[in-house]
DNA sequence: CTATAAAATGCAAGCGCTTACATTTTTTGT
DNA sequence: ACAAAAAATGTAAGCGCTTGCATTTTATAG
């Protein structure tokens, strides 16, 4: 007859006739222990079905060998490689990760924020540098270590991993306008709480300027991150007076979406109409045509920030903003604009 | 001078006058305390930025409110949307969403439960029933509550919610069959620990003998979800002598990159090649051409999963396993097969 | 073989919270 | 206005684990 309740540390001492402190330190330091009482008691464990209790542990021993990440969204795949290589680097050094989604909304963030760390995450991972004065102040009292990813602004406070966004754009858009693109348009996630969005509007408007082109001849529709609105917000681009000629858009999702549209628009890529995204995910280069894009260094940037995060938990160590690079991916959706492009069909 | 330590439940005990169990109604069952005092406390928690200590009050309580899943992966978005409506059912439920992933792993996968259980997990949420039986055993001892999503099997022991796996691709082998191919190619999933790759598999099986078809006739691959190694995987179906005229994807990831692959190849969609996905994940309908395929209810699944595992939880209520209905997506990667079309090109 | 250092183990005090039960205060009925 | 009932609050016993310190055992040296 199977024992009733969930096995505790002092079931397994009393099996092991030994003290639970005994036990205890056969689990987490096994060489402060001689070789047959271990093999003994972890005996007793396998037999007892033991696992210890998290919650006694965390608030016994004051860690957890936890770390948190809160992403925007799970939906689509811009923060799944990244997130991906954190969480293998984490498991290669011991360190689990808990992850959850705020739905890109400030409020759902902060709670995400207190729960992981009332649940003892060591630290925290979060992305974007915009967030409340009061919850960075929150996690500093809290004593958790924050690491800011996916993007590199060394002029804010928490130190980041990542890279600069409006440099990257803002290469692209280069790279678009030295092609003779001179009305262009812009699919970009929402600016509010979203300061990668901001960084990448500013990165378009700062080559622009550089290039004496007036402001004036930016389209910016600012919507959610999905296929779809990226395929309707391309539509209103195209149906508007004085179209564009090229349609960056703020991620390869929302560029995908647009390509989809342009497709069934019976529009041409790039012969007609110029489209660019961002992120260098799969879905860019299984992409027809092929979307041209700024490669960003997920991999290396989630591997890089477990590292960090951890020596910031463990050693306590402090680290300055690490900039990743990014560079431009040319593939086959930019071209030329087409030659008498100026304004709407017919 | 801020304190130097995180503050606790005795800390805001102590400056609102009160004691300790006080101000943990206060938080917990707030109209078991009057007005005024319960004003006061709040005021303090407020200022003193207190936050409960999550281990400590599992350790008390012996429940956390939080719920886990572990999903094969999140790098694709085969599981995202079914587990977003999951998380958003049980926010609205006042349960915590704890999310893992096992990267199609076995070891990883148990690993995590280990984990999610150690953490207090008050119920788990798996995705198919294959696992060790020494694992059912352990949640049971542990007295953890689990659920099976994705599936629907009324002979395995563990309850499940999801849908029929190897009926809903029966049916759809049978359209294809109906459309006249006769050679069929399938790209699935590995079979080895994933049980709705094995019931899709013997699905189109199913619907070949009923309709006396040979079993050679069948040209199975099995590969990682991934858009490049369905690509890859349609070429080698294609190169084959004897090749496929229709070639079915265990999901809507994989027939996606058949689908760029045979447009790499000049292969027309479905003229020359028809193709059929499942999930009818948003890829599925905006790619082009859309894709046929089968749809499951993602966001039905993941609401019902999250009702029934709260009250199996809450109230320890026991559920029968439920059966969701799928439905075939006739979409337009699916027609005949081309008329001459006996073997390799040429 | 004994004295001493080193290694192994045990003891017991918390970690921060919840909750049954005891006590005090307020409300209600007459 | 007073007793009894109800509501509010306090007291204190754990929940299962880690760890500093004390004690016992084993290894080492003379």
């Amino acid at each position: 007859m199977k024992k009733q309740s969930v096995p505790t540390l002092e079931d397994v001492a009393l099996e092991a006739n030994v003290s639970t402190a005994t036990v205890s330190r056969c689990l987490n330091t096994p060489d402060r222990v001689v070789e047959g009482t271990r093999r003994r008691v972890l005996d007793v464990v396998q037999k007892l079905g033991y696992s210890p209790n998290f919650g006694a542990r965390a608030l016994a021993a004051k860690r957890t060998n936890t770390i948190g990440a809160i992403i925007p969204t799970m939906e689509n795949a811009i923060f799944a490689r990244g997130i991906q290589a954190f969480q293998e680097e984490l498991r290669e050094l011991g360190v689990t990760l808990l992850v959850a989604s705020s739905s890109y909304q400030e409020d759902i963030e902060a709670e995400q924020i207190r729960t992981l760390t009332a649940r003892g995450a060591d630290g925290l991972l979060l992305i974007g540098h915009h967030r409340d004065k009061e919850i960075y102040s929150f996690l500093e009292r809290q004593g958790v270590p924050v690491l800011v990813a996916w993007v590199y602004d060394p002029n804010e406070p928490a130190v980041s991993i990542g890279f600069d966004n409006r440099l990257a754009m803002k290469e692209l858009a280069k790279e678009v306008i030295a092609l003779g693109h001179q009305k262009i348009g812009l699919i970009s996630a929402e600016q509010k709480g979203n300061d990668r969005a901001r960084y990448r509007i500013t990165g378009v408007r700062d080559a622009m300027q550089e290039n004496g082109i007036a402001p004036s001849s930016l389209r910016l529709i600012e919507t959610r991150y999905s296929i779809e609105s990226g395929a309707t917000a391309f539509a209103e681009l195209m149906n508007s007076p004085d179209r564009p000629t090229v349609v960056m858009c703020g991620n390869d999702v929302l560029a995908v979406g647009a390509s989809m549209q342009a497709k069934q628009m019976g529009l041409r890529i790039p012969q007609d109409i110029s489209i660019t995204g961002f992120d260098d995910i799969e879905l860019a280069s299984v992409a027809d045509p092929a979307l041209t894009t700024v490669h960003v260094p997920h991999r290396k940037m989630g591997q890089n920030a477990a590292r960090m995060l951890v020596a910031m938990v463990k050693e306590g160590k402090q680290f300055n903003s690490t900039q990743l690079m990014t560079h431009i991916c040319i593939r086959e959706s930019l071209s030329k604009p087409p030659l008498h492009s100026n304004g709407a069909v017919r």
